[in-house]
RNA sequence: GUGGCCGUAGCUCAACGGUAGAGUCCCAGAUUGUGAUUCUGGUUGUUGCGGGUUCGAAUCCCGUCGGUCACCCCA
């Protein structure tokens, strides 16, 4: 029995290792002024499939599946539709601008491989009801505190800005009609992976060649940017971001500014991605809400791989990991006449917040040294018959002083963890 | 959905046509009030599964399932 293709098990330590990530996700949002929300696991397979929605693509990755009332349903595979829904539901009741977040689990049915599982949390947030550049800095910043947090820096990651008005505008420019400019998007996506001929063929129809986009590329769209750059210049951010107009993005609903995160080795694939959707609400709501909006979602697969092959940010992590244990204390029994007093001594040290361990049963001394050690304890204190005089052992430094079992509390207080 | 590589003990791997092994981990002891070393002993396998070739298959062939990497797409 194994857990099914694209599907992960977390044995305790590699659920320490998912929750050290998360936590990065939920300190860095809480820290942005943003508030945690959820929603259903399961949705309608209409949320999916309107057009303006996600894209095409996305439904041959859908794991849907027609439930026991004969509904068409569908395992999420991204939050923002589902954001949507319950932001045209309600919009009214919150002021505005909406600033949220959430960790979640997403499943898309594909081939799994680095980086990529049919299960995988996914940490979005999305600021609604705010058009602003200003706003567009404040997701940004969120988007750069969570590998910052993580211990990686300007050499590590990047932030490639993109915008799809400034392409519709240049392509507009050369006479593309918008149906034509949406095609030419999906293109421009693929210009770093095809072969100039094959896409000069498919570019030929539209009047365009390899040559002018790669010159508007180039040539850039600095304007478009400054308003932005001025922000996270504010913010002292300005050297995580740069201008990068091959980007475009698959997700059809993106309407002005994309983005994504890159590692710079670019071993990896984007950290991050996201953009601003200023016209999907109205869309799924009948023009009945009407709100501007932007978000983006980061994976933990992707982040985490980065974090293990990356040598400071994998410190990092051990570091925090080992200084939040299971077992901070251990009550090694020495003499089984003072089992009671130990249990005692352990519900009030429990009682008091700590996290305390001891063995259930007759061991040697030596194996619970052993299993104090294992269990990551910062100290080890020893009942025996000198009770209710203790003696506390601190493991990393072996060094061992004795005091009164009433003090013990205080004293572990005044210790540095 | 397409293609490359790989499936042997819980884990990492060896054996590559002739009786399935090592390291590690785990358990117990050496050590009856002290954990990272050392030493001793012990548990674990239908060699992923199914079929074929052969006197004989972990080994060669086919299929299948799974893993992994790349394409596609994306977190």
């Amino acid at each position: 029995m194994r857990s099914l293709p694209g599907f992960r098990d977390f044995f305790p330590d590699e659920f320490a290792r998912r929750d050290y990530l998360l936590a990065a996700f939920r300190d860095a949002a809480r820290r942005h002024g943003f508030v945690e929300m959820d929603g259903p696991l399961l949705e309608s397979r209409d949320l999916y499939a309107k057009k303006n929605e996600s894209g095409a693509e996305i439904l041959g990755q859908l794991y849907d599946f027609t439930d026991k009332g004969d509904r068409e349903v569908a395992l999420r595979p991204e939050m923002t539709p589902t954001l949507a829904r319950m932001v045209i539901e309600r919009e009214r009741q919150f002021r505005k601008p909406l600033k949220w977040f959430s960790i979640a689990s997403f499943f898309r049915y594909e081939r799994p491989q680095k980086g990529r599982l049919r299960e995988f949390i996914q940490f979005n947030a999305d600021l609604i009801g705010d058009g602003s550049p200003a706003a567009d800095a404040e997701i940004l910043s969120l988007a750069i505190a969570i590998p910052r947090a993580l211990g990686f820096t300007r050499d590590d990651f990047v932030v490639r800005l993109s915008d799809r008005r400034a392409w519709l505008g240049f392509l507009a420019e050369r006479g593309c009609s918008d149906e034509s400019a949406r095609a030419v998007l999906q293109i421009v996506d693929k210009l770093e992976r095809e072969p100039a001929d094959s896409l000069d063929a498919k570019l030929a129809p539209h009047g365009l060649t390899v040559a002018d986009l790669r010159g508007f590329i180039t040539a850039g769209s600095p304007e478009h940017f400054a308003p932005l750059f001025e922000e996270l210049d504010s913010r002292g951010l300005a050297e995580f971001a740069t201008v990068d107009l091959s980007i475009v993005r698959g997700l059809a609903y993106y309407t002005g500014l994309v983005f994504e995160l890159f590692d710079c080795g670019k071993n990896l694939r984007a950290l991050a991605g996201g953009g601003r959707y200023d016209s999907l609400l109205a869309d799924l709501s009948d023009q009945a809400v009407n709100l501007p909006a932007i978000g983006f979602g980061m994976g933990d697969v992707v982040l985490g791989d980065l974090v293990e092959e990356t040598p400071h940010a994998r410190e990092l992590r051990d570091a925090a990991l080992t200084a939040a244990p299971a077992v901070q204390v251990y009550l090694v029994i020495a003499d089984e006449a003072r089992r009671r007093d130990a249990l005692g001594l352990t519900q009030k040290l429990r009682d008091a917040g700590w996290r305390v361990d001891f063995p259930l049963a007759a061991a040697r001394i030596g194996k619970q040294f052993q299993a104090a050690e294992h269990a990551g304890a910062f100290f080890a204190v020893v009942v025996g018959s000198e009770w209710p005089e203790l003696k506390v052992k601190v493991l990393a430094t072996r060094e061992e002083c004795s005091l009164p079992a009433g003090q013990l509390g205080d004293w572990l207080s005044a210790q540095s963890c």
